[in-house]
DNA sequence: GAGTGGTCTAGACCACCTT
DNA sequence: AGGTGGTCTAGACCACTCA
């Protein structure tokens, strides 16, 4: 994502001061991005610009902003600035491509980093999750994931060794969908999936350049073969408006069976 | 949910001031709450309270419970109160049930409170949504509803009069789907469900009791019947700490065929 | 090193909720 | 009527980013 310009400040000053003054400005600030004014990727006019330039004070400015971050109009890259958004690229968690497709497919551009990747002894919890024993070996895989330049999501993934040996080799820095698939023949069959709005935990926000408290939405997955073995566990820390999750159910091609926990 | 009486504040102050204040204060009243002391629905000590008991700014205060609320872990009802959020309940978009069905497995009592119920005139965007022609009448129902005698989401249902004569007629106050299927036979067999967090609007904040830009999570759903109808068009903008949506998908019963879409 | 946001202080007034 | 959160002001210092 080139970025645009710093945008420019024109006065004159809001109307309507029959409001809030932080909505004021508020306000003022959305009708300039929804405008076409300033373009998604551009970089607001500083805290302290708009203070003076709007006569309020620096922290009503900031209750502005933080209420348009929360709206997903704006974001910002920790301590460097605040940026126009662009739009949320739409998540189908019940098409069985992965990332790299589905953002490719909505004309942006997809890339990953791998930030680490390592085997360790599952825990408890993790262990469970993926459905081995505690104390036995798994990957743990970190990757970092942006859209057109931006860093959007964080992802750390489990998956059991004994299945896919020699995974870390390769090279985890496109589609472990795919990889799994051609290299080892994983078919995943089934995936339940967990989301719900948070704020992105220190460590992931650090990965996203953003400070922690942003808002996000947690994401979890685990992915199940046609025997019932967990492929991957996976969860994903998303900027929360980068993100747009849609989902298509359809009631006619199943009976009235439920579904069956495995463990 | 019968509110347990204030929470006393015990000092002595949170240790470990290393890090920032406001995150110190965020772990002291985390721990109080996960560690049990302060069970779902204690209100918390006001700001002011804890302002003078931990020494601390009202200001760092509120960015403490901001980051809570945040969390999840605490909400406010506008101007009364800071309160321990219940656990959130558990939403599963793939399966048939509505809201009183599925809160009641999971042990919380529904409610419902229908806000109003008109038939007005289908504009642009409604119009496409339901699959009618613009200025086509179209029933509109905003409904309350809660979870253990708490609000936590409002939503907004257009339905289209000519294929559920006289609905208003009918109380609202319960289940929709099964109104619909029971006494029209409506059955539906597919539905397109989309959600992204979002800030709550004014109008639907003000229902839930809550100031406009708390955390939400907007879900809007389209539920079609066998010959493609739409059955119902619904936008539900819920409190965020409230909703886990946990989705089962299930990739073995369907062929290749690609969703269709249908207008 | 200059500029940015991130945090904090010590006040103030108001609208609204509760009693 | 008194208490609550909601908002606002006018400062301050710091850690970090960027050029």
């Amino acid at each position: 994502m080139a970025r645009p310009p710093r945008a420019a400040l024109k006065l004159p000053a809001p109307e309507e001061s029959a409001a809030l003054p932080y909505l004021v400005i508020r306000d003022y600030i959305a009708a300039r991005i929804t405008g076409g004014e300033w373009p998604a990727g551009t970089q607001l006019p500083s805290e302290r610009q708009l203070h003076e330039a709007l006569g309020r004070n620096r922290g009503t400015i900031r209750d502005a902003l933080l209420q348009l971050e929360g709206e997903g109009l704006v974001y910002r890259q920790s301590r460097s600035g605040w940026f126009v958004s662009p739009p949320r690229v739409r998540y189908d968690p019940a098409r069985p491509d992965g990332f790299m497709t589905y953002v490719a497919e909505q004309n942006r551009t997809p890339q990953t980093r791998t930030l680490s990747a390592e085997t360790l002894k599952a825990s408890g919890w993790t262990a469970e999750c993926l459905g081995v024993a505690q104390g036995a070996p798994s990957y743990f895989i970190r990757r970092l994931r942006l859209i057109d330049q931006r860093p959007v999501l964080v992802e750390q993934i489990w998956a059991n060794p004994a299945m896919f040996p020699g995974l870390l080799e390769h090279s985890l820095d496109g589609s472990l969908t795919q990889l799994l698939r051609n290299q080892y023949g994983a078919e995943v069959v089934r995936m339940e999936i967990d989301m719900s709005p948070c704020l992105l935990p220190e460590v992931q926000a650090e990965a996203l350049r953003v400070v922690p408290g942003t808002p996000g939405l947690y994401l979890t997955r685990r992915s199940l073969d046609a025997a019932g073995r967990v492929v991957e566990y996976d969860q994903e820390f998303w900027r929360h408006d980068a993100i747009a999750v849609h989902v298509n159910v359809d009631f006619s091609r199943r009976g009235l069976q439920r579904r069956r926990v495995r463990r």
